[in-house]
DNA sequence: AGCTTACGACAACACCATTGACGTGTCATG
DNA sequence: CATGACACGTCAATGGTGTTGTCGTAAGCT
């Protein structure tokens, strides 16, 4: 097979399409993030892609090499959404506790594509300029280099997972989601305390701390220990 | 349509396909996690695990309404391997570590149906076996209960978000995963020091660490601060 | 022994990603 | 301003997917 995708900076001919579209790698993201925003994951396809553009489908493989690179494409984006508007403030802990939940909430405002795109690592120069951020804030901490990695790894993973997991709560029809939430109520507040003390002493308490998300305080954990880690400065 | 599903124990008639397999639930649910585990998450497909079974791909929808509710069979079927034999030592940290480390591996051992289990509640009998169990684990160590809860949920939804997050690496098709496996080395490893020195100084770390999963190590962090939060007893 | 019907098989449908070939509109060159 | 090259949108086809309407047959009841 020839290879017929044209590095988006080195395009210099944008042809129309039937439809009178110009196609761009940009146009294409957004539609993209736009049609799984308003009709779900599923309704991704190359085809239905084409539709929404106003152009053939295989007119997409001139930008991307197949639906993969699509997809590392939208990854990115969301990233590069998360990052929009932030500065550091020079206090190592305030800056990550800041972009962890800035990553969890750009993924929240997209859960769709979050599903489909959290888990990939894109390379493209949203994530890197994350990666070099985060290892900055982390090495001017400092934490020597073997560390460092260590907890960048572990910080960026779990804000990737929980991003992904309150997603895909957040990407259920409505009504399975209230439907989950009934259920839960259902099944764990009429547990008898004889076979489960412990759940029936503390449902209450469970079920007003279940309503939310967990990664705020894990976040604020992982960070407490990562604290205890840092050398000692002076 | 008309509903071609009977319920496994109303069964009664039980006639050989052309190939002489008896099908039976058991039997579809144990050839269809062979067949993954053999050749990979893409290979389960109606009409492959139709033909390893020895039947038409079509039979199949008589013991499943369609190939979602098989995959909940095959999560149903881990989970329920994932608990056997496991006992509680009394050293709460110990407890914890082997929980949250027993999860991810049953996870990991069938990516593609952890996927779908991640991030469902079930309320089932497992479930809220495990939620009494952690439950009991913190309150015995001495955690009181509202902080019992907000560990317990920032525990458990690191466990399963974690899980989800490397089985879906696992799920991926082999091409992608050596992709994401490339890109490391690829466009990591060529970031030029002016514009990514972070990255650029701590490369051969990155590149060693991220090879693995980030969540031993985020356990690891997050039982300090567990640790770190427990009243002092006596 | 005969009847009912469960269940496996067949064939078809609608959708999917991907690719080779083609021709036209666009741009760089002169 | 004309021209030639070729980028890029289009077409058509391939081989995959899940799913379903229909049918015959054999299993198991009476």
């Amino acid at each position: 097979m020839v290879e017929r995708v044209v590095p988006e900076e080195r395009r210099q001919r944008r042809r129309p399409t039937k439809q009178g579209a110009v196609l761009s790698e940009r146009l294409i993201v957004e539609t993209a993030l736009r049609l799984v925003a308003q009709h779900g994951a599923e309704a991704l396809s190359v085809r239905r892609l084409g539709a929404a553009l106003g152009a053939d489908p295989s007119a997409l493989y001139r930008y991307f090499r197949n639906t993969d690179a699509l997809l590392l494409a939208l990854a990115d984006e969301l990233i590069g959404r998360a990052q929009e508007g932030w500065r550091p403030t020079g206090d190592w802990r305030a800056d990550l506790r800041a972009i962890g939940l800035r990553i969890h909430a750009s993924y929240q405002s997209n859960p769709q594509a979050a599903l489909l795109a959290a888990h990939r690592t894109t390379g493209r120069v949203h994530e890197t300029r994350a990666v070099e951020t985060i290892l900055g804030i982390l090495r001017s901490a400092g934490f020597p280099d073997p560390l460092a990695v260590r907890v960048y790894h572990a910080f960026v993973d779990q804000a990737l997972a929980f991003a992904a997991q309150d997603a895909a709560a957040l990407a259920l029809p409505a009504a399975a989601q209230e439907a989950d939430a009934e259920v839960w109520h259902q099944a764990y507040g009429r547990l008898p305390a004889d076979t489960h003390p412990n759940v029936a002493a503390t449902f209450p308490l469970l079920a007003a701390d279940m309503r939310g998300s967990g990664y705020p305080f894990a976040l604020e954990l992982l960070l407490d220990a990562i604290a205890a880690r840092l050398p000692a400065a002076r």
